[in-house]
DNA sequence: ATCCAGGACTCAA
DNA sequence: TTGAGTCATGGA
């Protein structure tokens, strides 16, 4: 039977101060609490639901990481009861913190480069955080849609304290991003009441439905082979755009070559650290970014951490 | 009022 | 493929 606590160990480089600055940037983020040294966050136990006993249980794990050598997760309330829910635990961890990405060839190809040098040595160890789940993470950015940053925080608590589980511990209340059967039956008009638009509104139900009916998942979507084609398959879907779609394989697929080229925090950075008086042109990102073909993810995201 | 924000869609060259 | 116009919504 799995413990009340396990490790995971980390390859090099890896700092989770790091990543806990960057999981600090906004006060509005709803799913996880970081505190001094450590991630709170409700997790959803990796069984389906449909085996007949109710809802899907939870776990409320905490993360801490006091010598940068491996995650010590313990379990806070709720505990897996098997081997392959545990397992499961530890799937998700390793995603969100990209633990089985080797950051070496990262770090050598930038370690001079005069745009990400500087970046590179000031966030030594920062991974790119994910987001594992698939629904989550098509949410997230549908809602991020041409909205600024905290807004987009606030609808995305909106939508978990609407239709997603939580748990009380030690007074605090901890919100798990709702499944898509939450929203699959879900109408236009309640998601507009949160302050989506129609458009986003529309989208996020229509990929609840697809994906309660099995059609999208993140299993279906990585088995495709390549992620070209994945893209192409979320982009088909009305109200995903090639951002949306690049911003998934970033965060969910963790395709170290995703480029959210429209993106405007993305734009604002390079802008910044260039020293430009505009924004860059599509053109212009294209030319910059040729050097870290391959990292394209990476760069993006030690970009928009350094607006911060 | 006006502009911006981690866009998408349509339609035209 | 690229670009202009349109839609949509809250916040500064």
């Amino acid at each position: 039977m799995p413990g009340s606590s396990f490790d995971l160990a980390v390859s090099q480089p890896f700092s989770f101060a790091r990543c806990l600055e960057y999981m600090t940037r906004s006060p509005l983020e709803s799913l996880y609490e970081v505190r001094s040294g450590s991630v709170i966050r409700l997790l959803r136990a990796a069984r389906e639901p449909d085996s007949d006993c109710g809802a899907p249980r939870s776990y409320l794990v905490d993360i801490t990481c006091p010598d940068d050598q491996a995650l010590h997760v313990r379990f806070l309330q709720g505990k897996p009861d098997s081997d392959e829910e545990l397992e499961g635990v530890k799937r998700y961890i390793r995603e969100w913190f990209d633990l089985d990405r080797d950051l070496e060839p990262w770090q050598q190809l930038v370690a001079d480069d005069p745009v990400l040098g500087k970046l590179a040595a000031e966030f030594y160890g920062l991974r790119l955080i994910g987001i594992p789940d698939l629904y989550e993470a098509l949410c997230w950015a549908i809602a991020g849609q041409q909205v600024n940053l905290p807004f987009a925080y606030k609808l995305k608590a909106r939508l978990a304290e609407t239709y997603g589980k939580s748990v009380i511990w030690e007074g605090r209340r901890y919100w798990r991003f709702p499944d898509p059967s939450a929203l699959a039956g879900a109408d236009i008009a309640a998601l507009q009441s949160l302050q989506l638009t129609r458009a986003k509104s529309a989208a996020i139900i229509e990929t609840a439905s697809r994906m309660t009916s099995g059609e999208l998942s993140r299993a279906g979507l990585l088995g495709l082979g390549d992620f070209a084609s994945a893209e192409q398959a979320l982009v088909h879907i009305r109200g995903i755009g090639p951002w949306t779609a690049n911003y998934v394989r970033m965060r969910c697929l963790r395709d170290p070559s995703a480029f959210p080229i429209g993106d405007v925090g993305l734009q604002n950075a390079v802008r910044s650290q260039l020293s430009m008086d505009r924004k860059p042109t599509p053109a212009e990102l294209r030319e910059l970014f040729a050097p870290w073909a391959g990292w394209e993810a990476y760069a993006t995201f030690y970009l928009w951490h350094s607006l911060y």
